[in-house]
DNA sequence: AAGTTTATTAAATATTTATTTAACGTTTTT
DNA sequence: AAAAACGTTAAATAAATATTTAATAAACTT
């Protein structure tokens, strides 16, 4: 590095720590841990890189490396490459938010539907009976109907939710918004 | 409690309980803590309850109550509601799923445009100041006009993540996936 | 096959976050 | 005006989570 380009080469290196902070501090939001969070804004600006190079460039353990690529592997946020003669691990952010995006939420909302609506449509076979059982009260059998019927009402934005992440997973939903409306 | 009753009832308290495990335990999602998962999973099959209600059903402090109460109001998923004669402070869970989806995802969401968005464009300003510098040597600038256009690529991404939120907040994303959509 | 490099797992530690107890301030009631 | 009820804030404790060091396992090289 020679003495002329210090300062561009400096100035380059704030840039690229302004969008990096932004993008850590922004990654709570997605259930990361403060490590990972880092990690991918490093990566967000580098190739491909090792786990010592991660190590190195953040300055903590390898182990804490491992784990935190882990995690955005699962997420879809950081990709596995292939590099041919080493026989380190090189791993990639992915540079494509819309496929994170898809990655992260969809994941999510996937989750949330079946179990709520697992719970829900078990609970409801319970209201069901406790309706038919001769030995309710008129009162209890109509607070079974009063849940029930509440529990369906919110049937409604689970399979919302479900129809969603489908729409965001098939790349439907771009044909309602498309990725590059400008406006 | 007659003794008559005692076999439904409980049937209802088990199925209540079904859907509130489910819903406690995908509440994590929503970044809320272990007690404010409880009390909105709680809130979701009562009317409206005061904090003393609030302790005494899930055992807890007055306090852990207060403060998880705050954070399901700062994400609309409960609501203060009046009650006149009481001095004592009253609330309710938003039942609608569609309000709750809402106000979570679109404030979370324009929170992160917002800074991501605010960190990107001042670094493109700098990476177009180091291009324009004349001390930066060739490569210098290659660097900078590469950063700068990963950054441009990038924006597409929040300015449709913006668009989102906000079809979601004026319900015009309901015309695209309709709420009572069956199939 | 032995030795070396790399990644992962396990156990221990450190840090952060959630929760509680105690104190405070505010509002209402008498 | 004094006392009581209620909610919130502050400090301390408890619990959970992230991170590290040490140990293990797997893959490659010679």
């Amino acid at each position: 590095m020679s003495e002329s380009n210090e300062r561009p080469q400096l100035k380059i290196e704030e840039a690229k720590d302004k969008v990096m902070g932004a993008i850590a501090e922004t990654m709570d939001l997605y259930g990361v841990t403060p490590a990972a969070a880092n990690l991918y804004a490093t990566m967000y600006f580098e190739g491909q890189m090792t786990l010592d190079e991660m190590r190195a460039e953040l300055g903590m353990s390898k182990p804490s490396m491992s784990t935190s690529v882990r995690k955005l592997q699962e997420i879809e946020m950081v990709k596995k490459t292939f590099t041919r003669g080493s026989r380190k691990h090189t791993y990639a952010a992915e540079k494509d938010f819309f496929h994170s995006f898809m990655a992260f939420y969809c994941q999510m909302w996937e989750r949330e539907v079946k179990t709520n609506l697992g719970a829900i449509e078990s609970a409801q076979e319970d209201f069901v009976e406790v309706m038919k059982d001769s030995s309710s009260t008129p009162d209890i059998v109509a607070k079974a109907k009063e849940y029930y019927d509440q529990l369906e009402e919110s049937k409604t934005y689970y399979h919302w939710l479900g129809e969603l992440a489908e729409s965001i997973r098939s790349g439907e939903i771009y044909n309602f918004l498309p990725k590059d409306q400008k406006d």
